[in-house]
RNA sequence: GCCGGCGUGGCUCAAUGGCAGAGCAGCGCUUUCGUAAAGCGCGGGUUGGAGGUUCGAUUCCUCUCGCCGGCUCCA
């Protein structure tokens, strides 16, 4: 859904629903004074500085404001004023955040639109009159800083959409539910996955039984990936003192992030990132070329003092761990490495059932160490190895580390939504700064460069990730519980365990249900907790030496014999579909 | 951090300035069942925390903690 593009039907009519949103505030609240209002990829919004906080209960009376407002059907119509007389306008009105945009504008004239009694500065375009809005709605009320700057004053923001038809937006409004209900927060809660416990601080994740598993099936996955690929395993503490930070830069340049602890008049830290204990471990011995690549990888916890504001569920805490590798080389191997790891990322991601990608490159940010030819160097190894793997890829400029350019790459879910996970970043600043060195072929001490890495990313967000692209029905192989074994009455018992004992042996997570609940009830529980498979055993079963299966939210699939079953569900879990 | 909203048993949610309630889950008994909720019974809450107003607060006020929607899209 492309809105920012002016020239989009969808653009105009959402602009001009921001337009009506506007005058019917005005209409509501003459006092309001107007700010902006763009269309967005969902709708739009009006950025609007009221003498009194709104709650959810004024966007119905607005709503209906705005119907008036469209069934009154004013034309849209444009004119333009000269700056002098658009600021004379403005200022008449007390519409000082418009005062400020004019003086924004380079233009000796100014574009306006008019639509009954409400006139606005505006670009436009917009559709014929308001009466050409068909379906629209209003959605939440939220603050926003003027110009999205937090020392400027914060104003009210009202988000709404519309759309063609009243289909559409249905189909809009469905959506916005489906999503609801893969929430991750939801279904984390009410499958076990993960918790929060308020006593134990927020942003502090917990791992029920089922969740702990999910996680140690990715663990074991990614490290047995990364040992194929010539990464060796490190560790290293979760405090270092603070003369390392120091070092890293880390103490100048992400101090608000950290957790600091005295102890013994000593200053720690507790790591943000893993990089300098990785820079540590190169360090222990001489280095030769003939090592390089040098590949580091760890699941590295790290915390982060992230402001409150911005926690959400796992895909926002401070306390995480990443699939990090810090991977030293030379220069010339830069271009090939970040190509092998591009091809690993595109590898990992695809056994987790993501297949589209959104990539970014983030280019030298404003507060930045190291020169900037190393940087330039850096940002063109990180476009030619893009270039390489036929990858487009978007320019986010100043958005670099500030150590470093970087690529992010962004997955698609299941419901078209991107999600940040993988990032690769160059480094020439902290091997600087460690003053690593390794000997290379003429004897003379070298310096390497650093790549920074990580796949999955954090794997909480990425936990959350999956929940949400999976709606919690898990591939086999990531299930916390593989299958449950139902005996139909309690004669089948026995038979069941033995069942029970067969899958675990083949290496399945397998639990039984034996209450005394009725089979109704206990495939139900078994349903609700999203469990692949539901393995029923009755008298013909055991006659049979076979097991009813009933696959997950398919239903029954009738009786197969044990052995066959065994097999199949085996080899399901060895190719991670 | 900032703006606004919210906070009631494990979960989902009622109610009221005057004894805090239901369903699910849990526990016990009965039930032994062929693919998404069998029946009966029992236990469980200083209504997030602290302070205040009041004869009386879970309800009103203040503070605090936590959660939720946003704070990137520049007429």
């Amino acid at each position: 859904m492309i809105v920012k593009d002016k020239t989009s039907d969808l653009y105009a009519l959402r602009h001009s629903a921001a337009h009506v949103m506007a005058q019917a505030v005005k209409r509501k609240f003459p006092q309001a004074k107007l700010a902006i209002g763009p269309p967005v990829e969902d709708g739009f919004y009006y950025d609007i500085d009221l003498p009194q906080p709104l709650t959810d209960a004024d966007l119905g009376g607005i709503e209906a404001e705005m119907r008036k407002i469209i069934k009154e059907n004013y034309t849209f119509e444009h004119s333009t004023m000269t700056k002098a007389e658009a600021t004379k306008f403005f200022q008449e009105r007390g519409e000082k955040f418009k005062l400020e945009l004019i003086g924004g504008i380079a233009d000796d004239h100014v574009s306006i639109y008019t639509d009954g009694d409400f006139i606005d500065l505006c670009e436009g375009p917009h559709v014929k009159s308001t009466g050409a809005i068909p379906a629209m709605k209003l959605l939440s009320i939220a603050g926003a800083y003027w110009r999205g700057d937090e020392h400027n004053p914060q104003l009210q923001r009202i988000y709404g959409t519309a759309f063609f038809s009243q289909e559409e937006l249905d189909a809009f409004l469905k959506k916005i539910e489906e999503a609801k209900a893969r929430d991750h927060r939801k279904l984390g809660k009410e499958l076990g996955l993960y918790a929060f416990i308020e006593e134990a601080g927020p942003g502090m994740v917990f791992y029920p039984p089922a969740g702990a598993m999910l996680r140690h099936q990715i663990e074991q996955f990614v490290r047995e990936e990364h040992l194929k690929r010539g990464y060796q395993l490190v560790m290293g503490p979760p405090i270092l003192r603070a003369d390392i930070w120091k070092r890293s830069g880390h103490l100048d340049y992400y101090k608000e992030y950290m957790y600091l602890i005295e102890s013994e008049g000593q200053q720690y830290a507790v790591k943000p990132m893993n990089c300098p204990g990785h820079i540590l471990i190169y360090g222990l011995q001489t280095r030769s070329y003939r090592e390089l690549p040098l590949r580091f990888f760890e699941l590295g916890n790290v915390c982060r003092n992230e402001k409150g504001g911005v926690l959400h569920g796992l895909l926002r805490v401070r306390g995480f761990t990443q699939d990090d590798a810090h991977i030293f080389l030379r220069e010339e191997q830069l271009v090939d490495e970040i190509d092998r790891v591009v091809t690993f990322t595109r590898e990992m991601l695809g056994a987790f059932g993501f297949a589209e990608f959104a990539v970014e490159i983030s280019t030298r940010p404003a507060k930045f160490i190291g020169t900037p030819a190393d940087w330039d160097r850096a940002e063109s190894a990180l476009k030619t190895a893009l270039e390489r793997q036929r990858m487009t890829y978007q320019i986010h400029a100043g958005e670099g580390a500030f150590y470093g350019p970087k690529i992010d790459i962004k997955i698609k879910d299941a419901l078209g939504r991107e999600w940040q996970c993988s990032t690769i970043q160059c480094d020439f600043a902290l091997p600087e700064r460690f003053a690593l060195t390794y000997a290379g072929e003429d004897g003379k001490e070298h310096r390497p460069i650093m790549l920074h890495r990580a796949i999955l990313g954090s794997l909480e967000r990425f936990v959350g990730t999956l929940i949400e692209h999976y709606a919690g029905a898990l591939p086999l192989w990531l299930s916390p519980v593989q299958a449950v074994v139902v005996p139909i009455t309690s004669e089948q018992a026995g038979y069941a365990r033995e069942v029970l004992q067969r899958l675990a042996a083949a290496g399945l997570r397998v639990e039984i249900d034996e209450s005394d609940n009725t089979l109704n009830k206990r495939i139900r529980a078994a349903e609700l907790r999203k469990v692949p498979y539901i393995v029923v055993a009755g008298r013909r079963e055991v006659e049979a030496q076979s097991v009813a299966v009933r696959k997950r939210v398919v239903g029954d699939q009738g009786a197969v014999p044990l052995e066959q079953f065994v097999e199949r569900a085996v080899q399901e879990v060895r190719d991670k579909r």
